[in-house]
Parts: structure tokens; C-alpha cells; sequence
DNA sequence: TTGGCTGCAAAACTTTTGCATGAGT
DNA sequence: ACTCATGCAAAAGTTTTGCAGCCAA
């Protein structure tokens, strides 16, 4: 229990840290909201924070969660799960295959590999469960945003682009 | 071309026949709907997969394509990318870790390994760009659902449960 | 013909934004 | 004090639903 405590303790105190170098204030929701997350390890969503937060301070909003949300995102104290801010996405190939997204312009292409098979994986969790399939999502820049990287340095601004190609 | 025909063509028969299995109806927008996804690789949304087959079908309602996806993944000839019909999800753990996710219940739990490394991932998409961060994510039932399956089959109604544990 | 499917419209739900007040530095 | 953050309310955006007519089997 005091291990756990030092433990946010230590947590809180890089957020002030960051807090302060980013030049945000450190207001009592914001320390709030962090610590909840850093006690809560169910990934929990907005509404989740939301309510546990609520026992604490009683006259917090929904809207400030989800701004302190994504300001915690910013400054890197937390982190989301799958494509955030994103809507649905369907996908007609059903053959094993995996995920490389752009964080520069949103592509997401497909990948193969065949290294890894099902049972190396199924180890990883046999603690957990009964693992049926699994997913590599990596994240990156693409080759085509590299290349306007270059280009940027011998700048030839008719070929830049700003979404991902052929959707 | 003829190739890419025919590759269409060999899905639509198998959406026939699964359609004809399930009890539903091949109807002109499911095909187009369908047909559209096979030939984008994009990974669309909704409204994308709606704004394409609007140049076939003029009077189709964006709806009808919503109806129509989660059709077509119950019926498991498309997939979703990313925890379908969910809100983001938010996360303290900045540390590297994977996901192991429960079909049954919604658990999300993290795991660690360390056979496999960054070097080795970087590899698999070294033609599509540069690779920062990756991740697993595995599916399959905790064993949480696997215990109550067992109790189902010598019945104790009391231990049953029907969430994630501890959220 | 008949039941399931569609289009329309409206609702439900999640997330974001404008603005006046309030709190941190 | 000065500025940024908050709470409220309303808007925006996405997804779902009720219902009357329509279409595939």
C-alpha cells in the first residue's frame, strides 16, 4: 500500500513537471483525472473517468474529462487505445494479415509476415486466456511522407500531399 | 483485369452462398456494399464506403451501408479494424505492452513479452516506411469465460458474471 | 404473396465548442 | 492581477431506430 502510494506519488510528480515545462497550470481535475487513470488499469473510456472522478469532485463535467483527456495525450503522460478520435473502419480481406499506420497522414496499409505464427503467440497470454487470433498494429511515418521530408530540404512544393493516397 | 473480375466474382459467390445459408436476402445494395469493400484496400469508413456506392445506387441512405456492415461482419465476410462500436479508450501505462482482449466479456488486459523486439518488427514494413512503435493486440476468451463455461456444464448460477472484473 | 429490407426522418449517443465565471500562478 | 481552465449549455458529428412502402425469394 505505501509502495502503491509512492508509486503515484512518483507519477505526480512528473506530472507537475511536465505540467510546468509545458506551461499548462496544474489544477485539482487535472491531478484528479491523471490519477485516476494511474490507478485504474481497465483502459477505462471518458465516461468511465468521468464517473469514479465524480466521487472525488462533485461538480466536475463531462467535457473537462474529455479535455484533460486528450491534453494528457498531448503533453505524453497517457496514452489511447486503438485509432483515437476515429471512426469504425471495415476491411473485406479476412486472410491473417496485419497493420502499418502513418501517424503522419492516416495511411493505413496491410502486411504479412510469416515469422511468427499462432502458437508463439498464444503463449504470450496462456496466463490470461485462450488466445483465437492476434494482430500487429505498427505505428510510423510512411515511405511517401518520408520522401516529402526530403523534399522539403530541396523544396519542390508541387509535390507535397496532405491525406492518404487513393481512398 | 480479367484477374481482378474474376477475383470479385469468386467473393460474390461466396457472399451468395453465405446469404442463401444465413436466411438473408442478396440484395442490390448488400452486393454493391460488399463489392465496394473488396475493391477498396483502404480499410473506408462508413461514410467513405457510402459516398462510392452513391455512384451506383443514386437513392442508397447512409443507414442502409451502417445496416449493411455489421450485417456483413456478423455474417464474418468482412472485419473491423479497431474495438468495433466502441469509444476511445485511454491509458497510463506508458511502458510497452501488448493487449490481450475478451470476445466474451470486453476484459482488456496487458501482457508483456520479450522475444520479440523492435529490431525484428521493423523489419516486416521496411517497404512501407519507418516503424517507431508496434503493438499485439490478441483475441480471444479470459479465463474468466472459460470458468463459467466449465460451471455452466455443472451449474452454480450464483458465480456467473457478465462484465469486465473491477472497472 | 410475404417477410424481410430499404429509405426517410428522427432519436440516441458520443464528443466538441462558445462563452461567462472561477481558479492557479 | 492576468490568464488560462472550468462548467454549463448547446452544437456537431456519428450511429441507431421506428415506421411505411418496396423488393427479392
Amino acid at each position: 500500500m505505501t509502495d502503491s502510494l509512492s508509486h503515484i506519488k512518483r507519477h505526480l510528480d512528473h506530472f507537475k513537471t511536465v505540467c510546468r515545462t509545458a506551461g499548462v497550470k496544474c489544477t485539482r481535475q487535472r491531478l484528479t483525472i491523471y490519477t485516476e487513470l494511474i490507478r485504474n488499469p481497465n483502459h477505462p473510456d471518458a465516461e468511465t473517468v468521468y464517473n469514479q472522478v465524480r466521487h472525488r469532485l462533485k461538480n466536475i463535467s463531462l467535457d473537462t474529462v474529455y479535455r484533460t483527456l486528450w491534453l494528457l495525450k498531448d503533453l505524453k503522460l497517457i496514452a489511447t487505445l486503438g485509432p483515437p478520435r476515429e471512426r469504425s473502419r471495415f476491411d473485406a480481406n479476412l486472410a491473417p494479415h496485419h497493420h502499418f499506420f502513418c501517424e503522419r497522414c492516416g495511411l493505413i496499409a496491410d502486411f504479412h509476415h510469416n515469422t511468427l505464427n499462432h502458437h508463439d503467440i498464444a503463449q504470450y497470454v496462456k496466463d490470461l486466456g485462450h488466445a483465437k487470433s492476434f494482430q500487429i498494429n505498427i505505428k510510423g511515418t510512411c515511405s511517401r511522407c518520408l520522401d516529402q521530408d526530403l523534399q522539403l530540404k530541396n523544396p519542390r512544393p508541387e509535390e507535397t500531399h496532405d491525406g492518404p493516397p487513393q481512398m
